[in-house]
DNA sequence: CTTGAAAAGAACTGCCT
DNA sequence: AGGCAGTTCTTTTCAAG
């Protein structure tokens, strides 16, 4: 684990808003020179602390006005199903995340669906032919907040 | 909804798993100049299709070995009680993700935590005195995929 | 840590096909 | 739409305090 210090955490909280920021930017807000920021932001990334930077795509513009979370419970839980279902899975455009859990499901499943006739289609050709899969449980997204989290 | 053609689609794609990517090295892999490919990421951005670019932080990295999806079921549901919880919820900074969901639950949260006695802090001092808590679920998480998506 | 500077590269602009 | 050429800005590295 990494020690960070409170310019470290304002940097990777500004950063987490917005990564399009030049370092002589962050820098100012911070009270740190151009270099020095640029220092602070390239050891977290040499660190591993900054893991990358990512797109964050706007999922109505391109016309998928449907997410729904699907809670998978598989019916055999072996070894071998679990690397089957990942496979599987994996081969569905439709599905953003895979997550492998504890609890009363196995896998959460984020679907995104042009409308809900898609997403019935991909429900029921897709997801319930799916190796192994026993119970499923659905919640649609109606709004999502993200948060900057315990930095 | 906005109509992207073929290298668009190659753009996002490639931009979601590596936002750092020179609009020059894009362009060299797509068959397109760097201005060209500059002007074509310009107008993503201006559209609303990319929404920005945030940073991919390891949360293990920081120290924060447990990630928790919480179910929520409200006890009262008017609208006064939503914007009661949204407010409390995210007051708190354990919690990386509000989503407001329909089907088995009200609210979906993904919450972090340093371990499994700190998760066990948050969630009886934190989650269980949200204004209008029921019923609460929770999936550990052990693994996680994020994909692509269908751009 | 700072300032200052320099080289490389990426972002951005204007013009032309 | 696309390419080419040029300008501006950021990144990246260095030296010196």
């Amino acid at each position: 684990m990494i020690e960070l210090d409170d310019i470290d955490r304002a940097l990777l909280r500004a950063l987490s808003q917005d990564a399009t920021q030049s370092a002589g930017a962050l820098g100012r807000e911070v009270g740190l020179s151009q270099p020095a920021t640029w220092r602070r932001i390239k050891r977290l990334t040499d660190n591993g602390v900054i893991a990358g930077r990512r797109l964050d795509l706007d999922r109505e513009a391109l016309g998928f006005g449907v997410a729904v979370f699907l809670g998978v419970k598989l019916a055999t839980k072996g070894r071998v199903s679990l690397e089957d279902f990942e496979r599987a899975v994996s081969a569905i455009p439709e599905v953003q995340t895979v997550e492998h859990v504890l609890g009363m499901y196995d896998y959460r499943l984020r679907v995104v669906a042009r409308d809900i006739a898609d997403f019935e289609r991909v429900l029921r050709r897709r997801i319930m032919t799916l190796p192994g899969v026993g119970d499923v449980e659905a919640n649609v997204l109606l709004s999502e907040e993200r948060r900057p989290g315990p930095i």
